[in-house]
RNA sequence: GGUCCGUUCGUCUAGCCAGGUCAGGACGCCAGGUUUUCAUCCUGGUAACACGGGUUCAAAUCCCGUACGGACUACCA
């Protein structure tokens, strides 16, 4: 068997979609599975559209996914150039060899000329495709276009027949060319279409496998008649399922955040990302969800992808994350969080003070935006009580009394005093659980719900404490 | 309209190709346990083969039809 060549060809028309982005996953689960190449190829022969910046953000962030590929705009390699609009002249020669050949033919029908006569058919009843109105065009015909300032497409000319090509996904699938209309490869301003573009690159590129979203099977028929009309070997296709929204629509600019950055920019960790991604439309045999990179690309194969859209779940998204957040390195987790301390105003010059308290508060978020409200609370500042009740009745009051005299001449003041003074305290005052407990975390961060309060303690430090435990007695008359 | 593809718990899915398990797992949700509280974590529970015909001793699984959903039908990709 000949070497295993995918691509990824996304055009520069805007951030990476998620999508997109599982396509590119699959695409690079597969060449690495198989010990084969991944190639970057951008798709830009929309000049209106397509722009570098957005090249580059593509390349950012299928890097951030941990998407690499072997040949690429940047990396070069033996089968380029890999952007289109720098492969225009490989277009036309080929194009003009299908004109020579007689499968292809000049067209001078305007746009508004072909949307007339669909619209005919369509009122006929008929297929509303392109008539034929230019096959035999005469010497003089084509003089008269020509005089009129008209500019030629080069239609590709279909002919009625079964086309059929096997699909890892699909099985076999078939369409008759009576139901294709002869389609344009070749624009008027002699760039080219994708349909025929993709064909030329994919057949020069050595692609082996053309693993693409289901929303193209319809085109593949076009393409197969191309790669035959050349001779061209035809590559396997695998057309996987789409990514759908909540409202079981594709997946678009309605739906809200659907691009990679939005995600990053929450704080979900690539490896989750990666993860959820994966999983929508492939199952591992094992039946486990939580797969690092070595096992999706041990155990990748076309034979477990689903044939049906998948909704994006994200809920189980955030469980995802949360999962990754719990289970990852606490350094590197903390890399990605400074970030998102810093632009919430905080001071992260010291790495390890804000590393406790990261640690503290990771059980309880699933997205690293969650981060500064948590950490907030470790920071003793101007505290509002969510519930003064508990702060300033008796029992509470007795609590903080008995507290400060306890830790007025404490020297020693980590995890285990505080347990210690809590304890003496209990047995002093006769109170305990809840109504313990809870008016010391109330008057230490305000809130009712938190961290481990040793760990707060710890992080606090002793003044702080004394501060806090004060305030809460003060107000008291 | 036409062509093609699809349809298992609310969601992601296993099982289908090589018919025969109470249709399995995960997220969510609910309950219980752990925890000073919330969260984490652990245990249990809830809930599905779109519909109708066939074929067969037996169908989620094979065949046909219907419904629903999606994609394509551009000088977008």
């Amino acid at each position: 068997m000949s070497e295993v060549r995918v691509r990824f060809a996304p055009s520069p028309t805007g951030y990476l979609h998620v999508g997109n982005a599982r396509t590119a996953i699959l695409n690079w689960l597969f060449a690495r599975h198989s010990g084969g190449k991944m190639i970057l190829r951008i798709e830009d022969t929309d000049a209106e559209r397509s722009t570098v910046e957005f090249e580059q953000t593509l390349l950012q962030d299928l890097a951030w996914l941990g998407v690499d590929w072997d040949e690429g705009p940047d990396k070069g390699g033996n089968f380029g150039p890999y952007r289109q609009s720098e492969r225009l002249g490989i277009y036309q020669k080929y194009a003009h060899q299908l004109l020579e050949t007689g499968k292809a033919f000049h067209c001078y029908c305007t746009k508004e000329e072909i949307e007339a006569r669909g619209k005919a058919a369509l009122a006929r009843r008929e297929d509303p495709h392109y008539d034929g109105h230019c096959y035999y065009l005469t010497e003089e015909h084509v003089e008269q276009y020509k005089k009129e300032g008209r500019k030629p497409v080069i239609r590709f000319r279909v002919h009625p027949g079964e086309i059929s090509f096997s699909d890892l996904v699909r099985k076999n699938v078939q369409f008759d060319g009576s139901h294709i209309s002869d389609f344009v490869i070749l624009r008027s301003d002699s760039t080219a279409t994708y349909n025929f573009a993709v064909v030329i690159d994919d057949a020069l590129m050595k692609i082996s496998h053309v693993i693409r979203g289901e929303d193209h099977l319809s085109n593949t028929p076009k393409q197969v008649l191309l790669f035959k009309a050349f001779g061209f070997d035809v590559p396997v296709f695998v057309h996987i399922p789409m990514i759908l929204g909540e409202d079981r629509a594709k997946l678009s600019k309605r739906h809200g955040d659907n691009q990679v950055r939005d995600y990053r920019e929450k704080g979900y960790l690539p490896e989750a990302m990666f993860n959820f991604l994966s999983l929508l439309g492939w199952s591992s045999p094992s039946g486990e969800e939580l797969l690092s990179r070595q096992r999706f690309i041990e155990e990748f194969d076309f034979s477990r992808l689903s044939k049906s859209a998948a909704i994006f779940n994200s809920e189980k998204l955030d469980w995802m994350n949360g999962w990754y957040l719990r289970n990852s390195d606490i350094d590197y987790i903390l890399d990605l969080g400074l970030p998102f301390l810093k632009k919430s105003g905080f001071d992260i010059s010291d790495r390890e003070a804000i590393k406790k308290c990261v640690r503290a508060v990771i059980e309880r978020i699933d997205r690293l935006e969650q981060l500064p409200d948590w950490c907030r609370l470790i920071y003793a500042g101007e505290i509002k009580y969510d519930n003064e009740e508990i702060v300033f009745n008796e029992g509470s009051q007795k609590v903080f009394i008995r507290f400060l005299s306890e830790i007025e001449n404490i020297s020693q003041w980590d995890k285990d005093a505080f347990l210690q003074v809590v304890k003496t305290v209990q047995k002093e005052t006769g109170i305990k659980g809840r109504f313990l407990w809870m008016p010391i975390r109330i008057a230490l961060t305000g809130k009712e719900h938190g961290p481990e309060l040793p760990v707060i303690v710890e992080l606090l430090g002793l003044e702080n404490c004394r501060k806090l435990i004060k305030k809460a007695l003060k107000k008291q008359g």
